[in-house]
RNA sequence: GGGCCUGUAGCUCAGUUGGCAGAGCAGCUGACUCUUAAUCAGCGGGUCGAAGGUUCGAAUCCUUCCAGGCUCACCA
């Protein structure tokens, strides 16, 4: 960390002699009036001509990326929040403030004035005429050409990626959009936003395994939340009926390009509609989102060597409605398989599926879809009615209560959103919170756990409902094409250095 | 956790059969009044991821460990 490579040496003896001459190196604040993408905006379209009669002066602050030293002037350009502008050094200002101009550094911040003109090969150009240094940079930044590759320098010293490789900050921007469109989508339709707990006593809503920890004063073990749902739901009984939480789960699992312990999520919950209303209500969610952040419906999928064979991943509703047992079926998966455990097992035993820890059929079923079916659903698909060991806190379909009201949307071979109508019958969900408690005994880590606080609050009484999950980092990658989910996350998870 | 791959200067990368540790950029000194990968001349910069082993001699071969990537398993 305290690397003292004689780089560094260099940028500290600098520092030493600007504070000798008197200049501050650090923390004056400086008020920048301009921004490079407005001074473009503004400007770019003027000629030489044009623009110096106007006699236009600019102020600016930002990093300084490039310097090109000609002795009695100097080129250099200067990074803002928006983008890079040229600023030109003349003879004169070089001359009038030597401290400044033999101690600056690439990576250095400044705040700049002067007018703008277009130099001999047409750049819009700031002339100086003066220099302020807002901040001393030590560290040497990565070279111009091939930047910084190095992934996991890149996450460490995701400041770093974010100064010299524009395309991830423009990346991350865009996340910043999708997130600020999502908030408008909802506020606009009458839901209001939530927090609740990040810190559960049952670590309930999903199948996962929870970090936990403790809480000193209470003497009180905690787990992080692996999802928000059961408050969500007890805020319906409490007469909100329309209400969304966008914020982050943690589930104790292996780190991959897909995942990531902490990781963000969308949930929202409606009374009086079931999950056919979160069908067509997810048909126009995600298709705005698309076109708020990319400005269309065709987003291109995966990386091919030929470009004829990239695919293209089309948003355009409506989208394929499909139960799991029917989409396994087209798979060519024998209709026997749904009716008999053992014609179910003996399938994944002969298609190599490991289901030696999975005892229900419902289980060996999702087990199956999982090889046979979700790879291949690229374009976007609603799969429904799920079996009912699968979703402890879905409601029973009415012509079969094996099976639950329940769809998963696939886009691009991954599951993005989880939604069904929500079970409201205090004393079928205690039972099925039984039914977790039973699995759990039997071995299965993943299995819930009785959350009698819930059923109290459902025998207060629930109106009918239906909710959903999006995961919002995994939407992200979708809509940017994006492979890998560090690349999403400003500051995924690493290990230790060193 | 398993398999495969990677780790050399601040950054991006070479390094042949085991025989003096390399380049470009960045840095330093100097030259240069419109450059943009500025240019020109010169200079400095290394725990070759770590530890151990084989060898007269290891960046290179072997073992273990650390970190990262891809992939499989688990999951969202």
């Amino acid at each position: 960390m305290d690397e003292t490579n004689d780089l560094i040496q260099e940028r500290l003896k600098k520092l030493g002699r600007l504070r000798d001459a008197g200049l501050e190196p650090y923390g004056n604040p400086f008020t920048a009036v301009d921004k490079a993408s407005d001074i473009l905006s503004k400007f770019g379209a003027l000629s030489k001509e044009e623009l110096e009669p106007k006699k236009e002066k600019c102020t600016l602050a930002g990093r300084m990326i490039s310097f090109r030293d000609f002795g009695k002037t100097a080129f250099a350009h200067i990074q803002d929040t928006t983008g890079r502008t040229q600023v030109y050094f003349s003879k004169d200002i070089i001359i009038s403030n030597p401290d400044i101009f033999k101690n600056l550094d690439i990576g250095d911040i400044v705040g700049v004035s002067g007018q703008l003109f277009r130099t001999r090969t047409n750049e819009l150009t700031v002339n100086a005429d003066s220099l302020t240094l807002l901040c001393k940079s030590l560290r040497p930044l990565p070279e111009k050409w091939h930047g910084l590759k190095d992934i996991e320098t890149r996450c460490r010293q995701r400041y770093v990626d974010l100064i010299v490789n524009p395309h991830v900050k423009e990346l991350f921007l865009k996340r910043s959009k999708l997130i600020k469109a999502l908030r408008n989508y909802f506020d606009e339709r009458g839901f209001i936003e939530v927090e609740t707990p990040m810190m559960h006593q049952i670590p309930g809503g999903a199948t996962a395994r929870p970090f936990k920890t403790h809480h000193n004063a209470l003497g009180l073990d905690l787990y992080l939340r692996i999802a928000p749902e059961l408050y969500l739901k007890k805020l319906l009984v409490g007469g909100y009926d329309k209400v969304y939480e966008i914020n982050k789960n943690f589930r104790n699992e292996g780190i991959s390009s897909k995942h990531n312990p902490e990781f963000t999520m969308l949930e929202f919950y409606i009374a009086y509609e079931d999950y056919n209303f979160l069908m067509n209500f997810t048909e126009e969610l995600i298709p705005n989102l698309c076109k708020d952040i990319n400005g269309g419906l065709r987003v291109p999928f995966g990386e091919s060597a030929d470009p004829a064979d990239n695919v293209v991943i089309d948003f355009t509703p409506p989208w394929t409605r499909i139960s799991m047992v029917d989409a396994m079926s087209k798979e060519g998966v024998d209709p026997s398989v749904f009716k008999d455990v053992e014609k179910a097992r003996q399938f994944a035993l002969d298609n190599k599926i490991d289901v030696d820890k999975k005892t229900t059929h419902g289980k060996i079923l999702d087990e199956i879809f999982k090889k046979k079916v979700e790879s291949r659903l690229i374009q976007p698909t609603f799969i429904t009615d799920y079996p009912v060991e699968l979703s402890p806190l879905a409601k029973r379909r009415k012509d079969n209560p094996d099976f639950v009201e329940r769809f998963e949307l696939f886009i691009g071979g991954r599951e993005i959103a989880n939604a069904f109508s929500e079970l409201n019958d205090p004393s079928d969900q205690k039972g099925r919170f039984l039914e977790q408690v039973e699995a759990r005994k039997q071995g299965d880590e993943e299995a819930g756990f009785m959350d009698e606080d819930f059923v109290r609050a459902l025998e207060y009484g629930m109106p009918p409902a239906a909710g959903e999950g999006i995961g919002i980092d995994r939407l992200f990658m979708l809509l940017t094409n994006t492979s890998s989910i560090r690349d999403v996350i400003l500051f995924p998870q690493l290990k230790p250095e060193q």
